[in-house]
DNA sequence: CCACGGATTGGCT
DNA sequence: GCCAATCCGTGGA
């Protein structure tokens, strides 16, 4: 563990709030993967909100299904998903059972482990300017820099695999709100909410 | 810089 | 059979 990172991790409680206060709050927190052999670790600067009982463009609108049945669960565990025949998406459940609320992690700034994120991504350790900015700018990125697959499918955040450490609030005025990306449908809900500024996240 | 389309698996109708 | 909560390369302005 990095020494200059606190240590404190999020707790269940953090989780299982209302979807869109722990979208916003997970801004700024970090997240980190230990394998037991490498440390990965980024700031969560662009995510999404998908929410199944209003919202269309969510994997659980249809209701339950073996795919999307750990959102259905209570806030606090990952959900992974496989789209387009070649990427992993990571989500952070939220709410209460049965709700079927998550958050997709779109985006974050990296920390730790970044030559092995560099080489998960470019097949290098060394990578430019450029590939700095491109290394974790998606959902799918952030997925290949850190090895996370459908093997991290149900995993508990509470636990020491893949967790969350707590950081300070971002500031309202920090947080930039806009339409969500790459869906057909429910496209105008506003629940996208990204880090100003941060030269991390996948677009304007 | 922007627009477009191909890749390729698997979930669902 | 259709098509997706994406990414990347190509081609034109």
């Amino acid at each position: 563990m990095n020494p200059e990172l606190p240590h404190k991790k999020l707790e269940r409680q953090f989780y299982t709030r209302e979807l869109l206060t722990v979208a916003k709050e997970l801004l700024g927190k970090i997240l980190v993967k230990d394998d037991g052999k490498i440390i990965f670790s980024g700031k969560i600067v662009e995510v999404e909100a998908y929410d199944g009982s209003i919202d269309e463009a969510a994997h659980t609108y249809i209701g339950k299904t073996k795919r999307n049945e750990i959102m259905f669960g209570i806030g606090g565990f990952l959900y992974v998903y496989f789209t387009y025949g070649a990427h992993f998406c990571s989500n952070v459940v939220t709410g209460k059972e049965g709700e079927g609320t998550a958050v997709l992690i779109r985006a974050v700034e990296p920390l730790g482990g970044m030559k092995k994120m560099a080489h998960n991504r470019f097949g290098r350790n060394l990578i430019n300017e450029k590939e700095k900015y491109n290394l974790t700018s998606g959902p799918g990125k952030v997925c290949k820099a850190l090895s996370i697959t459908r093997d991290h499918y149900g995993i508990d955040l509470t636990g020491n695999k893949i967790f969350l450490l707590d950081q300070p609030e971002i500031n309202e005025e920090q947080i930039v709100i806009s339409k969500r990306i790459g869906i057909k449908k429910s496209v105008d809900l506003p629940w996208r909410f990204y880090i100003k500024d941060n030269p991390y996240i996948s677009r304007k």
